[in-house]
DNA sequence: TGCCTGGCTGGCACTGAGTGGCACGTTAGC
DNA sequence: GCTAACGTGCCACTCAGTGCCAGCCAGGCA
């Protein structure tokens, strides 16, 4: 169709373009709240116009949001890499790796953006979104990886649920210590709760 | 203050007015399409004005989201009712007994609504927020009715989580099935997998 | 009966998100 | 140099959502 070996280049200069626009667009949520800023004052800080914002991003929501979507697709990515014979849980718990390492880059940042999206009702219900498409890419995932009976689908998407329902609980529990209890033993424990030989919370 | 004796009308008539809205509101979705819908046209289709609309509603999403909260209420009414000598899954199984019922109810219109709030983004992730809000709720009911160490509020949360994970695969896979699978029967095998003496899909 | 008060409603105007269409500039290919 | 394609900016438009003010319709009171 077009010249192929030049795609790589430009698609490269957007990238750089979008990555820039993410990094303004956060630091002014983060400044000035997520409501109070419209998108308008983005773009007159990024230095692009009202529209080409809107050919980005499909929404404010979205500058914020898009950065969860790596982490996942990197999350399903290390949980098949795991050798087969090992335990689905521990897998599954070695999935939140590129999640922590991205936290433990910048932990004050990590929790002004926890607090950003639970503040926020529409990046809150985008976020939700988002961790749902995690949940339906991990349901895959590990049917393809243990090569599962399709008629076990139910019960594999019930397990996927339940881990970013873990990951849920524990960034949760980890924001609210402030950032002070450690993410890795939070999700330690989050997904040994899930775990068969897990000791019963009643009785 | 003013008249308390009458107070209780006067919600009458807004409780009656309200469900009357979301009826006509909810037919007009299911008709033309989420987006395809104006509020402008709620309006005229219910007989009030833009202004009292959102007086009543937050927005397009919370008419028909807003079912999903007295459901989930019940729900985790349903769950403190049981007997504390139960097994903590069968009563959370249990919990979903208020939504079996309601879809049960008219399975068409349950299948119907799935669909609408699946296609349309805004609406899956108010969706979706909603059902957060309800995961909120059962790690609160779950760690008071069994009476549980502030220290396990995470193990709570996580199994909170994986029943409201459970719920969403169980629903999915119902309306999958274009509604010919027992949803009663989804349930059981969501909320079995859960299970610690569920034999794992794994080796 | 007439007045007053409080809650509910409608109308109006405004901000801001999101979209379609068109024109311009830049770049790649001939 | 010409042209086709793509990215971008500008303009105009629809529609969601909100603040403000005016009117209506109770019930309470003299």
């Amino acid at each position: 169709m077009s010249p192929k070996a030049h795609e790589p280049l430009q698609q490269r200069m957007k990238d750089k373009m979008r990555s820039e626009v993410v990094e303004t667009t956060i630091g002014l949520f983060l400044d000035k709240g997520f409501d109070e800023t419209t998108v308008e004052e983005i773009c007159t800080a990024a230095g692009i116009s009202r529209r080409t914002f809107f050919r980005y991003f499909r929404g404010k929501e979205d500058v914020v949001v898009s950065r969860l979507s790596k982490l996942a697709e990197d999350g399903c990515h290390c949980f098949v890499e795991r050798p087969v014979d090992e335990d689905g849980w521990t897998g599954l718990r070695m999935s939140m790796t590129p999640f922590e390492e991205w936290a433990h880059g910048n932990p004050a940042r990590a929790l002004a953006l926890y607090h950003l999206i639970e503040d926020a009702p529409s990046l809150r219900a985008s976020y939700l979104d988002r961790v749902d498409r995690w949940r339906a890419s991990l349901a895959t995932v590990i049917s393809t990886k243990f090569d599962l009976d399709p008629r076990t689908d139910l019960e594999a998407a019930v397990i996927a649920a339940a881990s970013v329902g873990a990951y849920l609980a524990a960034t949760r529990a980890w924001a609210e210590s402030g950032g002070n209890d450690s993410l890795p033993g939070l999700f330690d424990r989050a997904f040994n709760a899930l775990r068969p030989e897990a000791p019963q919370l009643w009785g």
